[in-house]
RNA sequence: GUGGCUGUAGCUCAGUUGGUUAGAGCCCUGGAUUGUGAUUCCAGUUGUCGGGGGUUCAAGUCCCCUCAGCCACCCCA
């Protein structure tokens, strides 16, 4: 047992079972992105490794695949798509139409100690807006972050996008004389793990004093835009409360309005996003976020393109296959095919004559190599989940004319070929 | 990367204070059934007890190392 070599740590196989459960994942993601108008990129599954390191430093190697290749090229597998995304429309230039809406669902590999919900190998659905600084770009990918919950068979009651906005928490801040907002960000990204006296600490170290303190306190516990708006009086916030009203309202009008809510609290740790931030959770959040996004209107400027305003999301593919499992909504009944032939007088260019015939007519088809035992050749159509099964070379069926049997309530019939 | 828990048949698991040849169900294979499956009955195969080392007359059981999985931290693009 030992000596079978197993895959690599954090990798997944995917048997037919797996893969028809992956298979339906996908297939939420490219039917919602499509009915949303987005249409499918794909760029190389490893990069230079300085597409990776100018976007978040060095210390970001630690949680990459790298490597040297033989020309002695520093690569590393891609652990997100954005850098590509952006290196791509940036190839573009000018001649990116804009607003694009492109989607892309990428096999991503981070080095990370594997968990629940969390694998070194796993997909990720990305969607993104490049070249709208309107709102109602906001909104649509939230909406479609939703729609494909929905699709998967998820409710409003199963699943919550927590919204919030970094301008709104940049606003406060500069009206508080904060002096280093990034390690503000990552505090608060963190203010319920750490202990109370290391926030304060923190806090107080970026420029804030006691009452601004209080202030982002207040913040953090408003339950609504209204006492946000209480609390918020720079133009900045001002507009930022405006613009999470009209998110709101939009994603609302989308259909989507019982799934949102404003949650403060929601940060995000990451440094590049500059507008409305969220992320989606299971309703009991036992589990990992099961997407996240937000605008980033500066990153592609940042990775050496030319100032485009942009959105986007990302959702793994383990989290969401861990919520559907919880909801037992996860299994999916495996695709039977049309037709099993069982040969019953052996002759095997009959049956694949009959087969081919079949398979023109675009019928699923199968049957066992090399006839056999009726009842084990029966017992493989059952294995196969076909629907009839159709006996070859039978004697009580006229020439031209099969006897057929339906699995499922087992009666018998003679039908014509043309009638298969 | 740090810490905690777990590892027995293909799968889910039992295995007493260390004690002879390690068990059950499911699955699988064959038969009852030489022209009919998913029901039933009968029979059969299943293992370096994750791996290595140690303690002991004796280790699945105790100790150390290692590998793998789970959980928390770190991180979360």
């Amino acid at each position: 047992m030992s000596q079978k070599i197993q895959p690599p740590k954090g990798t997944r196989d995917f048997f037919p079972a797996e893969m028809a459960v992956q298979n339906r994942i996908f297939g939420a993601w490219r039917k919602v992105c499509t009915r949303f108008g987005f249409q499918e990129y794909e760029g190389p599954a490893f990069e230079h490794l300085e597409l990776y390191t100018g976007k978040s430093g060095s210390e970001i190697v630690g949680q990459l695949y790298n490597f040297q290749d033989k020309g002695h090229r520093d690569i590393a597998l891609r652990p997100e798509m954005t850098p590509t995304l952006a290196r791509m429309a940036n190839q573009l230039g000018r001649n990116l139409k804009k607003p694009a809406r492109w989607f892309s669902l990428p096999r991503l590999w981070r080095y990370e100690k594997q968990q629940r919900g969390r694998l070194r190998e796993f997909f990720q659905l990305n969607m993104d807006i490049l070249g709208s600084d309107n709102v109602g770009a906001d909104a649509e990918l939230l909406a479609a972050a939703c729609a494909i919950c929905q699709e998967l068979g998820l409710t409003a009651n199963d699943v919550k996008a927590r919204i919030s906005s970094r301008r709104l928490i940049s606003g406060l801040l500069d009206e508080l004389g904060c002096t280093d907002k990034p390690s503000v960000y990552l505090a608060l990204d963190r203010r319920d793990k750490l202990p109370r006296e290391e926030f304060v600490a923190g806090v107080l170290a970026a420029g804030l004093d006691e009452s601004g303190l209080a202030k982002l306190d207040d913040l953090f516990t408003a339950t609504s835009l209204e006492d946000v708006d209480k609390i918020c009086h720079s133009d900045e916030s001002k507009a930022a409360v405006q613009e999470l009203r009209d998110l709101l309202a939009l994603v609302s009008a989308h259909g989507f309005g019982d799934w949102c809510l404003f949650d403060p609290k929601v940060v995000r740790g990451l440094a590049y996003y500059t507008g409305i931030v969220y992320e989606l959770f299971d309703a009991g959040r036992s589990l990992r976020a099961i997407a996240g996004g937000g605008r980033y209107d500066s990153l592609l400027e940042k990775l050496g393109g030319e100032a485009l305003p942009a959105v986007g999301f990302g959702m793994g593919d383990v989290v969401i296959a861990e919520l559907l499992k919880d909801k037992g909504i996860l299994e999916v009944a495996p695709d039977g095919m049309d037709y099993w032939i069982v040969s019953v007088d052996g002759d095997d260019l009959k049956v694949a004559g009959l087969a081919a015939s079949l398979r023109a007519k675009g019928r699923t088809v199968g049957f066992g190599f090399g006839g056999g035992k009726l009842g084990k050749q029966m017992q493989s159509a059952a294995e196969q989940h076909a629907r009839t099964v159709i006996f070859s070379g039978s004697d009580r069926a006229p020439e031209g004319s099969f006897e057929t049997k339906e699995l499922a309530s087992g009666t018998q019939s003679i039908v014509a070929l043309g009638d298969l």
